[in-house]
Parts: C-alpha cells; structure tokens; sequence
DNA sequence: ATGAAGTTGAACTTATCAGTTCAGTGTGGC
DNA sequence: GCCACACTGAACTGATAAGTTCAACTTCAT
C-alpha cells in the first residue's frame, strides 16, 4: 500500500481545500441541496475529516460564505482605489473602475456569493452582517469617499456623494445582471466594455464637470 | 349548512388557496425546507388534495412562481402606463412612476419572488423564462417604450430608450436593496420617496431636456 | 523506533419528507 | 333519496442525508 502517494499534500491547508470545496459544491446546488459527502468528495477528503475541522453543516456553510465574501470584498476595493489617483483624464479613470467593477460582478464565484446569500437569507439572517455589512456596502463606502474628494476638488458636481455613489453602482449593476440573465449567459467582454461607457456616461452627464 | 358561507367552500378555487399558501411557505422557507405538508395545512386543506391538484413539489412551485411573477409584472406595467399621459410636469410623472415602482419592489411578495428565482436557478431554469423574460423584462421594454416616445417628442434626450430604461431601473433598484437591506427593513413611504426624487433627478440631469 | 494526532472508508442511527393508499365523510346534481 | 365526486385523516413506503462510531493506516516530532 505504499507505492500510491501523490495528491493528498501536507497538514492543515485541509481546512482551506474543504472551505473552497464547500462554497464550490454550495454555489451549484444550493445550502440544502449539497451533501457533505459531495463537498468531502469534491475536497479530496473523507466525511469525518470535514466534521473534525468544522462541527456541523451549518458553520461549514457560514465559513465558506464568509471566505468567499473576503476575497469577492478585496477585488472590488482594489477596483475603487483606481480612483485615488485619476489622472488627467477623468472619464477614462471612471470607465477603467467600472469595467473592473463589473468583471467583479459578472465572475462565477460572485454571483454564487450573491445567489446563494439571497437564497439562505431567511435561514441564516447573520450572512447580512459578514457578506453585505462588511463586503458591498464597503465598496459603496469607498466609492462614496473617492468621489467626495474628487467633488472636493472641483472634478465631480456632487452634494451627496453616498447617494452618487449608490446610483453610479446601480447604473452598473442593474444592467449587468439583465445582460447576463442573472448569470446563466457569459457576459463577452465587448458587451462589459460598452455597459461600462454607458454607465460612466450617464453618470458624468449627471455628476461631470460642467 | 345552508347558511351564507361566504368562506373558502368553494369547488375549483381550491386550487387557487394551494397556490397562494404554497408561495407563502416557499416564501417563507425556500423550496427544499417547504413541505408539502406545511403548505397544505396554511392552505386548510389535506394533503392528497394537494396532489389532487397538482402532480408534485416541483410542479407546485412552478404553478405558484408562475402566478406570483404575473400579478407583479401587472402592478408594474400599470405603473408605467402613467408615462402615457405625462401631462406637463415631466418629472413629476417620472416621480410617480419611479415612486410605484420601488413600492412594487419593496413588496413583500416581491422580493420573496426574487430571492426564490436566484435561489431555485440553477435547479429550475425555466422559471427564469416565466419570471424574467415574460415578466422583469417586459418591464423595461414598456419603459423603454414611453421613453422612446418622449425622445421622439422631444421631451427627452435619448439615444438608445432600452438603454436608458435599464439605468433607469438600475438607478431605482440599486438603492432599494441597499436601503431595505436586501428585503429585511421595511422601507418607510418617507425613504421611497426621497429615493425616487433623488433617481429622476439624476436620470433627467443626464436625459432630461436642455 | 514510538506515540500522538490526523485521516480514512464503511457501516450505522436517526430523522425528515415526497408521494401513495384507503376507508370513510360531506355535498351537490338530478 | 341516491350517486358521483371531491375532500379528509391517518398510516405507510422508500429515499436521502446529517452526523457518529470504529478499527486500521499514515505522518511526523522527538
């Protein structure tokens, strides 16, 4: 029995591989749909390994939100952070933040996040707290910030850059999901492009200098 | 028992007290944690009545998302209907429409639709032809539609009127679910009406007359 | 080497539900 | 008054999955 040895790595990266495998399993068929056994199978690993890392399905569902919540939270700040420095060209800063917002959006694994939080909502009410208080209503924030100071220094004609910012992340969002019918159709990255300028468009019309 | 039982007894409407209930519970619980079971009792009936009417669980849920999705798509489109007849007041009809429109969205049943068809997506895509593209979608092309007209009226300025519809839905349903914390806060009729404000202001700023 | 800790597969317990069956009941049509 | 039919309640079957147990195996630290 000695001779099989290859995949199974080290030591306690098991917790992540079962984190990962858990979210994977959850996002293609749901919290009550997934069995651990799958989430055990997809992670390379046996059902008691899981339960000896996580108590229940319940926190492993939980963990595995929450993970994923802080990676699809990074991406989009480091989008919004495009904006502190935004050189000359305004309207080229706003578009390039945009298209990366919305190839956030359009990924796989965000629009699991998204599902799957509207899904379990009622079930795990606390999900709000970790995956939208500390994820999307972050990046609103941010975004409120960087378009107060651009206000501030006479680029933006904005008196409430909180509600700008909401409405300029509904310009994106709300397109986006009907071009990608919530998700089941790839968006190209042409179409994200064009979304993009339009929504920088309307936006700057609004916002933009006179 | 002759007596004036203006009460459910009734022959054929059973059905229609089933479907009403099953939404209610699904609703409440998601399509997996529902019973059926549960959803006959809140529909006070048995349950081989239940299946009486409907073959099972999964056609049930259709039927019941089915009916829920045509009595919003109703309410919304009368609220577009008021950009027929806009009268003088140009962005006092956009309020209003905007104002009927986020209370249609912030609609309990509403929202309970749309958490059910990003949860049940992937194990009932149809539903995303029944719920979305006979219903959401239609929306915006009537909105799209009176836009189109204003456009050409030239009371609005207007490339593309699908375009503009979808950021104006996106500037409206944006801020909703951030406001109502994704359907868990009521929204008071005081917020609706400052967020409906605050969207037409921002959509004539960008395609409002010179 | 040796022992502790983590891992494995398989079998097992327990619970929940979808869907069915059936014998009995109320009602409306004629 | 009688029949057909929808409805009822309760009990049953079969499937699925959460969570546990256990004895055997691997890995590493010392």
């Amino acid at each position: 029995m000695s001779g099989v040895r290859a995949a199974p790595r080290g030591r306690i990266d098991k917790r992540q591989a079962i984190l990962d495998a858990a979210f994977t399993v959850f996002a293609r068929q749901g919290y009550a749909n997934a069995c651990v056994q799958e989430i055990a199978a997809e992670a390379g690993v046996a059902k008691p390994t899981v339960y000896n890392h996580l108590d229940n399905k319940e926190t492993l569902f939980r963990e595995a939100m929450a993970a994923a919540a802080t990676t699809a939270t990074a991406r989009n700040l480091a989008a919004v952070d495009l904006l502190r420095a935004p050189g000359d060209d305004l309207r080229a800063a706003f578009e390039e933040v945009a298209r990366q917002l919305l190839r956030c959006s359009a990924d796989e694994r965000s629009r699991a996040l998204w599902r799957l939080l509207n899904a379990e909502l009622t079930s795990f009410p606390d999900l709000l707290d970790v995956v939208w208080g500390e994820g999307a209503s972050r990046v609103t924030e941010a975004l409120a910030d960087r378009i107060a100071r651009l206000a501030l220094a006479g680029r933006l004609r904005v008196a409430d850059p909180s509600r700008a910012a909401e409405q300029l992340s509904g310009l994106l969002m709300g397109p986006i999901d009907s071009r990608s019918r919530l998700g089941t159709r790839t968006v190209s990255a042409a179409e994200i492009d064009e979304l993009a300028v339009a929504a920088v468009d309307t936006f700057l019309a609004a916002f933009g200098p006179r």
